[in-house]
DNA sequence: TTCCATACTTACCAATTGGGAAGTATGGAG
DNA sequence: CTCCATACTTCCCAATTGGTAAGTATGGAA
């Protein structure tokens, strides 16, 4: 089987448009995208926007659960400028800021949903070659 | 449209086979393992493994590029505990190590897929609201 | 006049991340 | 006897991440 390590191991093709996988440009850009948009809180944030709809500030809070003020400001900054949410101000007192997953925000949410599903269905897997890797380590160790 | 907030805004079903989404411990343990392999460098060893199969650790080391011995260790450790790679020691000297993904860790790059399409088809969006965002920063500012 | 609500923003500080470089182990080549 | 190759491992240090807590702005309620 000399051919093996010549050719992608899954059958789907990862690379869109037969788009040679070797294009540095692009693989860096790709790579930064990703890079910014698998960050925890975008992840968390994107899962409750696709769930909830839009919502304002304080609710996302709720949701989300354990984030500061400080980090869900910054996360939904990055959102914005990136294109994935929209920020809504109505000059009002207090403040009234909405957010709401853009269709591009949408379209990342659905196909964060393979890694969801890969998580969840692959969980006890993991924790047993945790464990025995963890059982390996003391037998070894 | 009240029922709106209610309801999954894409089509396809996230979580698996109808789980109620509210399981905080499913949730917790969910999130902590895409957490880890959402890692940068998770994710680019993942890719070289998938494309070209198994290899050796200097092998690795080039074609990621700029992954210094420590973090590559570090990811590959990691990996190996999680189940998505094995690491084969030859007791030869100078050592001989080699890495291949696991069935598990083959299906979590397949699964990676759509998130490395959604970036690269929408990677003229994503600059383009980048630009607008800096713009509209730069006006208002 | 004081307090409240909301969505930030800033200052400070601790913890984590990650790079560079040097050390480690060892059998074989010269 | 010295050096080399390979895959680590460890130490040190700089940069980043992220939490807490304290402002900030402002119209209306008490």
């Amino acid at each position: 089987m000399p051919a093996k390590a010549k050719k992608k191991l899954y059958d789907e093709p990862c690379r869109a448009l037969g788009e040679p996988a070797t294009d540095p440009e692009l693989d860096a850009l790709v790579r930064g995208i990703i890079a910014r948009v698998a960050d925890r809180w975008t992840m968390l944030t994107l899962e409750v926007l696709a769930d909830h709809g839009r919502m304002r500030f304080g609710r996302l809070t709720d949701l989300i659960g354990d984030v500061s003020q400080k980090m869900l400001t910054k996360t939904l900054r990055q959102m914005e400028a990136d294109g994935l949410v929209t920020r809504t101000v109505y000059p009002v007192v207090p403040p009234r800021v909405e957010y709401e997953l853009t269709p591009i925000g949408l379209s990342l949410g659905a196909a964060f949903c393979s890694v969801w599903q890969w998580a969840e269905t692959h969980r006890a897997d993991i924790e047993a070659a945790r464990a025995a890797f963890e059982k390996r380590a003391v037998d070894e160790g």
